[in-house]
DNA sequence: CGACAAATTGAGCCGGATCAAACTGAGTGG
DNA sequence: CCACTCAGTTTGATCCGGCTCAATTTGTCG
């Protein structure tokens, strides 16, 4: 499955749309925006008007504190991150896009009233933000309870996962363009013993980081170290409908 | 304010609500439960038919791995911990009674009704997730990239204020039904090292805790350890509706 | 070629884990 | 009313995983 590059065709990956909801769907505005790595879409305080879909790349949610940045979530194509401020006016987090990437830009003036008169559209929303809190929560475990080629085992496992269901990763590997700053913020462990899980773990014949890829040569070792299971991903949620 | 022991309280407390929805609302069927400390309401797998609001007592949010307990959240009176099951069928987490507990129980199949027939219902709900998974990111930062005396006053900040905001705490403290190993796999803590915490921040003259009860001797000297700024739980949450 | 960010490696340290033992205190049953 | 139990607390001794800081190397891009 290639990943959506609209809210109409991931909703539509979802459920299936009656004719009202996907011409409602369909007559939603959107912008297309693309952003250089590095640069931040939103800052944590911010009011945002719009969300957007990532056609490509990938974005960081993140937090800093003390000039110390904690990343929360890692979003691929056909996410939404940050879809909470839809409903929580203030933003309390950083969006930053790792590498280069491509937007769907929608307004929150759109989006509302789309919700307001498309209940089930509204439900299918809701439960997206539901699975970026579960993968919280896997999060919160990952980062405060485990050992770091846990951790980093763990990471990878889930963008792997995260990716193959948009076509952009299989059990070999993908592109990733996180650097080991990005790693250590992303799993609490510094910079220099990200690298040397990274090195302990290419010794072991498990992965190589290397060249903006990850190479996964034993995936099966690598879940068996991660005790890695998707569950909290909710990869085949669809929710459901009682009317 | 006290804490809403019905959903319906709990709505009027954030919106001012329709005759129609608060029609809705107040024919929802609630049933009332008591649970013993201890006891697991939910457990991970589970696939809940009802969620419920917290009258009396706290309810941790758990995951357990290799028989180790992550404490991703702990719910008081007021919150609807588990509500991700309406629409995400099967629970990822624990859901475990802290203490003595009294509990309002909805069914899904009255609840999901209630989603599709009064949007802006449904909305205020789904905020409410929102707020949840908003705390899930403070812990990330707090249990991944603090000090173990940072995280034990940012933990003890955080309940404070979200018991003060249902009328069971003030800045001198609250009751604590916590214990020492609680505390510790909600902060990623082993209990020894949360017990010498605990020692030296009472040394330091900051607080105590001691039979049930935390005692807050210095609020100001436990917001500035803790850094603690409460944005992240929109305790002034009213979600902005444009219809 | 030079510049700069990222990766790599080493040395030394320290926060918090682990393990074990002793101590408290709130039931519980005789 | 006491003895027993059991969960939770407290403390000590020791260890180690991961941090810090600094230096070096690599890779990439203008």
């Amino acid at each position: 499955m290639p990943s959506p590059s609209t809210l109409l065709a991931k909703l539509e990956g979802v459920i299936d749309l009656t004719e009202a909801e996907a011409e409602a769907a369909r007559s939603l505005p959107a912008r297309r925006l693309r952003l250089a790595a590095g640069e931040t879409l939103r800052r944590a305080g911010d009011k945002p008007t719009s969300s957007f879909l990532i056609v490509e790349g990938l974005v960081a949610t993140a937090k800093i504190e003390d000039g110390r940045r904690s990343i929360l979530n890692v979003s691929v194509p056909g996410d939404v991150p940050g879809l909470s401020s839809l409903y929580l006016r203030v933003l309390d987090v950083d969006l930053v896009a790792i590498d280069d990437c491509e937007l769907a830009v929608y307004q929150h003036d759109d989006l509302r009233p789309l919700c307001l008169h498309h209940p089930r559209l509204a439900v299918t929303l809701w439960s997206w933000t539901l699975v970026t809190a579960s993968i919280y929560g896997e999060w919160i475990v990952n980062v405060g309870h485990r050992s770091a080629p846990r951790r980093i085992a763990h990471l990878f496992c889930e963008l792997v996962i995260r990716l193959e269901a948009v076509g952009l990763a299989d059990r070999s590997g993908c592109e990733l363009p996180l650097t080991q700053i990005h790693l250590g913020e992303a799993t609490g462990l510094s910079p220099a013993h990200v690298n040397r899980t990274l090195r302990d773990l290419r010794q072991e014949g498990i992965l190589i980081v290397s060249g903006g890829r990850l190479s996964i040569l034993d995936w099966d070792r690598l879940v068996t170290l991660a005790q890695f299971r998707p569950d909290y991903l909710y990869l085949s949620a669809r929710p459901p409908w009682s009317d």
